[in-house]
DNA sequence: AGTTTCCACCTTACGTTGTAAGGTACGCTA
DNA sequence: TAGCGTACCTTACAACGTAAGGTGGAAACT
């Protein structure tokens, strides 16, 4: 028994070290420095540590990565039980959306992590949970869910390879990489530019609204008939 | 003038390195051993060369991978035009999972790659030519790319980061990931695991079509009205 | 022909990475 | 007081990307 043992009178030293103060700092070097920056030197560094002491806590440097994907999850809000299943959806996919962006290494590090955190399984378990009390049959639900989250990652991940991140920027680095592109080769690449991405007001964020209605709209909780 | 000089007759030495064939041999070691493996020294060695030879071809490593998403891209089957812009979306659509199955590091290198080279220019040129060509104005046009990419790549993202491939292999992990997992914290993940992805002929991968299929379907040429 | 240039590749070396192995000091229990 | 566990540190190593400079033979000029 050494119930207790945890209490920690007097001599305040450093505070102690925890799987989960690793990770919350993995995610704040990360998001700050970059995901390339991402070291055990560098995530010990801010906590006042060795980059040694950090294998106490947790059992390597995939350990953390799973972990730090977990604690994005649990940002996310999850869908509401108080509206339709469309509106829920909805909200939770720009909820996710709006993490994602905050932290721009986790889509990089979806693939890779197979091994789903609490967090993940209790998003996904509300998600499903959501559908189906929407009428949607199990197999519809695992369907729809298949479908929009391929469709929020996959924004996301293109959202994120676009060299800006502003519509201010937009307009300036497109431009530019129009310039040094022939525009004779590829014609219709050069209109859309032109005619639609170099527009002034033009954001590639409200791109997401447009595929997510359509989406949403075209599920529907019965099952589609012959399927 | 020194045109000619590429002239290379006798003494049959080894054929001289290459941008190109740098980046195969990259492709071919990523397939093979994966993305972690791929180093320098890893891509030189098949090459029958030292790792610091391959700087004569390319910048870097950066460069490399920017080759190798082009490659990538440039296996992708362009659209058909003898047919109508859906069908043609869709042999595109499934051509491109194919590929980024085929080649599973591709998709992580897509985000932090934001440099398209020309065979990415050229397929996507021929994207939206298609649909062009279909009646979509310029502004549904990029809706649509953006959707069906979208929903493309967030789709191979997850197919990606399932511990499994196979049907066959899918029905153990998921089932030993569920026997850990505990049923009543999370009985809709739990339901949707029992009775639908272990029953027997469940494969992830079939859940392609439905999607698409449902996008294809909701995207139409003509403007929406009021958008 | 002799000389020079140059190109393709190699050698060596450096700083940084993840982490294995073992050391050290403090506080709890006996 | 003795012993031990916990929590952190030190040292060390192989492997990484790549900077700097060397080498040897074929091509190009005189």
């Amino acid at each position: 028994m050494r119930e207790g043992s945890r209490a920690r009178r007097g001599k305040q030293a450093r505070a102690p070290l925890s799987r989960e103060r690793v990770i919350r700092a993995a995610v704040a070097v990360a998001d700050e420095k970059g995901s390339a920056a991402l070291t055990m030197r560098a995530i010990a560094e801010p906590l006042g540590v060795e980059a040694m002491s950090i294998y106490h806590h947790v059992s390597g440097k995939e350990d953390i990565l799973d972990g730090m994907v977990d604690a994005v999850f649990g940002e996310i809000e999850l869908p509401p039980h108080d509206t339709d299943w469309k509106s829920a959806m909805r909200r939770r996919a720009v909820s996710a959306r709006a993490v994602l962006l905050r932290h721009p290494w986790a889509v990089g590090l979806m693939d890779s992590r197979s091994r789903p955190g609490p967090a993940t399984l209790r998003h996904h378990d509300a998600v499903i949970g959501v559908l189906r009390a929407g009428g949607f049959s199990v197999r519809m639900a695992a369907h729809a869910v298949s479908l929009i989250d391929s469709y929020l990652y996959g924004f996301v991940l293109q959202e994120l390879s676009l060299p800006f991140t502003g519509a201010a920027e937009q307009g300036e680095v497109a431009g530019a990489i129009l310039r040094e592109m022939p525009a004779e080769a590829y014609p219709h690449l050069a209109e859309l530019a032109a005619e639609h991405v170099l527009r002034p007001g033009y954001d590639y964020a409200d791109e997401f609204a447009f595929g997510l209605a359509l989406i949403l709209d075209g599920l529907r909780p019965d099952e589609t008939p012959g399927a």
